[in-house]
DNA sequence: ACTTCCTGCAACCCAACGGTTGCACGTAAA
DNA sequence: TTTACGTGCAACCGTTGGGTTGCAGGAAGT
């Protein structure tokens, strides 16, 4: 589980590198789900930005929506968090693990 | 201490955004600091592109740089990815949280 | 039926992004 | 002192990003 290529790992940082978009996801996390036209109240931008960000968060698979009567509620996915994360804390391991091996080739005097 | 205000946060997420950046932060991670030609070669695009997107890096605080005699080596700093990696925890735990919030809504009854 | 509210689509705009090329400058090696 | 290598700066280019406005279509409420 959790292959997650490097490119669908890079659309979700993508999708969450932008302001807008990152306050709708906390917006989402703290009050959980909500339409387009409930995020765009509150926020500094139109519906339809709104609309748009919604659409790059579900290409992300961050976000899933349901049609509830005429309205369209947007919810959070947050294995696609967590999978982000889990990428993170690899890139950090392997980095300390580098770092260790270099203390290593540092201490050593030359064998020859 | 770890304050990060969401705008840092979501620059830090706009510099992992890019499939070229994001490999540039792996490489970082697994082979140790390097200079941009050296990340260059290997990579599909020029040097110049690299430079830049190092610097992209390093306003999100994600690389550090040390002038090495006549190069330039960039280091990664995984405290960057490890606050990223709780921001997404923090939000993940809230949206948990939300969840059972309605569930005890659901599951009890109108009170009057 | 009529009105209200939320959604969906399309056109359009400016700014920023990712990338390239070309050249000048310092530092190291011959 | 040349020669070679790594870096820095600037100009330029096509594409995409975030955002807006305007309007048409359906589901709810009265």
């Amino acid at each position: 589980m959790s292959k997650a290529s490097s490119a669908a790992i890079a659309d979700v940082f993508f999708a969450l590198g932008d302001r807008t978009r990152l306050s709708v996801v906390k917006r989402l996390g703290e009050r959980g789900a909500q339409s387009a036209t409930a995020l765009a109240g509150g926020a500094s931008v139109t519906r339809q930005a709104i609309v748009k960000h919604l659409q790059v968060l579900e290409a992300a698979r961050l976000v899933t929506y349901e049609k509830r009567g005429r309205e369209v509620l947007y919810a959070l996915d947050t294995r696609r968090l967590e999978q982000a994360g889990a990428f993170l804390d690899g890139i950090s391991a392997g980095w300390d693990r580098a770092i260790e091996r270099l203390r290593q080739i540092v201490e050593q005097p030359p064998s020859d």
